[in-house]
Order: structure tokens, then sequence, then C-alpha cells
DNA sequence: CGCTCATTTGAGGAACTTCAAGGTCAGTGG
DNA sequence: CCACTGACCTTGAAGTTCCTCAAATGAGCG
């Protein structure tokens, strides 16, 4: 498949209009491109969506050409590796407000839904252009690639500490990245999770299960969480 | 520390000049930039060095100020973290012609020499203000931070297959990186190896060892390895 | 309620680590 | 020339962590 499929339909599920009902069809860019509305203009000049997808629809596969970027407007995104013995590595999660895929389809990773999403598509060579133009575009695409790098070498060294360990890390990190809210609506199945710490969901739910008795972390309601102590969760994320 | 110490002493070692008795001074920019000479009069400006290390020596500490970045002209150097429990990541190997350090020491990582090494540290505000006026440059430094972004995530996924696996894998690709030479002559250590793997020295050692009854590589003298069976490793790394 | 899907729990086994000892090699000094 | 030393790598045996397989429980929805 060459082109990004922009009308791939979504699967129907029962509850669409819960989610989708109140999308906003412009962006907002003004957070973090500020107001110079020259640039808000060619933003929206080359952008393509908002794409619209349901859990584990697949927004773009391993091998389709890469000239599209991602920008998430709401919801999760997940870039994985799925091997033909069926298992699967989650290589990051995007969250809204993140930009990338810079080479995440050229090395085979799939770009996929991780709950119900709005997506915007740019086109890379046209932002590239536009960056040789605007310093400020220029500096933001450079920031968020070495943001994304260093985010990757946390994971690397994340993946070789304990279950306990890891499971701890990455609620509290999801927490920081999503505004440390007074509890933590886990928006990623814990399938998902365990395939992005390199454990199995077993593994995974045993890992919680010990937070919760050492108090570290309670459960309120299915996959929403509340960080007890931070401190001792700090202490144990070593 | 404030400012990288460029005239760090190196630790006396007996083998000192064979080493470092004809270690270049200008650096040939012109297999990465081409042979614009007012891009590589700007380029000379801008650098330091070569500052030249021994194993083990310390380039930059986690917590100085980041303000330059790394060219590799020999040798290989780590980027690493340690705890205080001792135990130590591998984040990433450096080889010749590697430029790195957008964000690696903001992060608390260390920068250390893997291998007896030269390297040419570059004002960071510089090459970015280089990149503004030279698109040559800014799409070098583009590129050059999202191969290392893809290295990483290839680098996660490595550490969640086995042992035996991660070793393959890794000899592989450093041999590709090295250019491919008849015998590989690995230019880490394997305690390196097995920090950057997330492995134990013993179990790469083991996994070394079966790799060879396997048929797959053989040891030629020490660190000398030869990978006799290309295909067979493919299919080891699955 | 009864379905489905996601998560939790348990028991046994595999992979990796830990601890401890032995081996190898280059440099050093008798 | 040969033993001695220290750094580095290899090997063995026991212990831990995590995985696998199997089953039970729970949540959400018609």
């Amino acid at each position: 498949m060459a082109n990004i499929d922009f009308e791939r339909t979504p699967v129907a599920r029962p509850n669409e209009t819960k989610i989708f009902g109140t999308v906003e069809t412009s962006v907002d860019f003004a957070k973090t491109f500020g107001k110079d509305v020259t640039l808000q203009r060619a933003l929206s000049a080359l952008q393509r969506g908002p794409g619209r997808f349901y859990r584990d629809n697949v927004i773009a596969c391993d091998g389709d050409a890469a000239d599209y970027m991602f920008f998430v407007v709401s919801g999760v995104v997940r870039s994985c590796k799925v091997f033909e013995s069926g298992t699967r590595n989650v290589v990051a999660f995007y969250l809204p407000g993140d930009l990338f895929g810079w080479s995440d389809l050229k090395h085979s990773l799939s770009i996929e839904a991780a709950s119900d999403t709005a997506v915007l598509f740019l086109k890379r060579n046209a932002l590239l252009s536009l960056a040789t133009r605007n310093s400020r575009v220029a500096s933001y695409l450079l920031s968020a690639t070495t943001n994304q790098l260093e985010r990757a070498h946390e994971h690397v060294i994340l993946n070789s500490k304990t279950a306990k360990c890891r499971t701890a890390t990455f609620f509290k990190e999801l927490w920081v990245r999503l505004g440390q809210p007074k509890y933590l609506d886990v928006p990623m199945s814990y399938q998902d999770i365990a395939d992005y710490l390199g454990l199995t969901i077993e593994t995974l739910s045993r890992s919680i299960t010990d937070l919760e008795r050492s108090g570290l972390i309670s459960r309120v309601s299915g996959r929403k969480l509340l960080l007890q102590n931070r401190f001792a969760l700090g202490r144990m994320m070593n």
C-alpha cells in the first residue's frame, strides 16, 4: 500500500458516538507553536485529518511508504512490531500532543490505535521544508526527536529491572505524561503495557497486585488507579 | 564541572604509543558532508580536539553541562548509566563516524571510552546555528538523530529475546556497523556487551559458547570472532 | 442473566542470575 | 626461560525470577 488510507473505515462499535461525537475537527497548534498566525496557517495547510481510529485499528502498516508523520490529537497510539511467532513488542506509546514517525515505518514497525484515537497526518517533506524556513518549527522537530530518543533510552534501562520496578515506573511515568491527574486512568490495555515492558500479562498482573499489597497503588475500578505513595514509588523505581 | 576538560590526562598505560602514535589531528568530514570547502571550514572552526581517551576514561560525566556534541574519530564510545547498587546499563555504543550527544547528559548518562578512542567535540549551539544556514548540515543532524532513535527502538526489541538470540544479533549488527570485515574484532569488553544486552557476563559467555557449539561463530583468538553461517545467524535472530 | 473479553490466580518448569572456582593470556620480574 | 600477577573470560551448581499452561474470576454489554 503506497499511501496512508485516510478513508479506512473504523470497525463499527457500539460506543461510537460516545467517543467521537465531540472530536474537534480543527487542531490547536498554539500550545506548541505559539500565536504566529502565518505559521498556524502553514501548518494547517499541510495537515490531513484528523483521522479517527478505534482501538486496535491499524493507522499505518509495517511496510507502508513513510510519507507522513503523525500528530496525536486524542487517545493513545502504539508503535509496535509483531513477529511470525505471534509475540509482539510495543516500542512506544504516543499521547495527545506527541509528533512522531520519522522512521518508524521504514524499519517495519506498525502504528496502531491503543485506545480510540484521533490522529493528524502531516506530510513529512512539507514539514521539513517548512522547518528550513521557520526556525521555531525546526527546533520543535529537533526537540521532539531528541525527547523520543531520551525516552527510548529510558525504556532500554527500564527493561533490565525487575517486573515490579518496571510496572511501578511505567505507571509513574504515565501519570506524569498525563499531567499528574488525581486518578490515573490507564488508557491502554494491560496486554499493551506488558508488551511494552517485555513482560507477560500474567507477570504484569502479579506485579500490580504486589504493588497494591505494598500499599503503593490501589485499584479504584477497572484500569483506574490511585498512586498512593509517590516517595515509596520513587524508591521502588531505583 | 561546567566545561568539558580537554586536558584530562589519560591514565598512563604501557601500550600508549601503539594506540595514539598515529592518530590524525585533522578530521575528514568529507565522507559525510561532501566537498563543500566553505562547509568544511565552518565545521573545522567549531571543532575542539580530537580529545584522546584510554579505555574506561570518562569523556563526559553524568551531570556535566551538555554544551558539546561528540564525533567519534576512532575507537568505541559507550553511553551508560551507573546506579548506586553498582549495576550498570550501557545504552549505546558509538563507532567512528557517529555524531551523538543531543541529550545524553541532561538525562544523567555518562559518556565513556569503551576502547582507546579519539573524540571530537562540537559546540552544540554553533552546530545548530550552522544547520539553520546550511541545509546539508541540517539534514545530516536530523538523520543522525533519527538513526539513533531507530537503533534505540531495535535495542528495546532485542532485549526481550533470549540470551542466545541477543548475543547473535549483537555480533551480527556490530559486524555490519564495522563494515563487514572478514574477522570480527570485538572492540569492547564482554562486560560492556553484557551491560548493553541486559545480561550478566556469565550468561553472555555461555551464550557465546553455545553459538560456537551450534557452529554459528568461532573464536579465533581472544575477542576475535569469525561469523560462520550468516543465514543461520539470521534465523537465530528471529 | 448470559455472553464475551480482559484480568487474576495457581502450579510447575525454563531461563537467567548468583556465587564460587578455574582457566587463559599479556605483562613483569626472577 | 619460566614462574608470578592481575585482568578478563569461562564453567559449574544452586537459587530466583519470570514464563507457560490451565483454570477461575470479574467487568461490560445486550
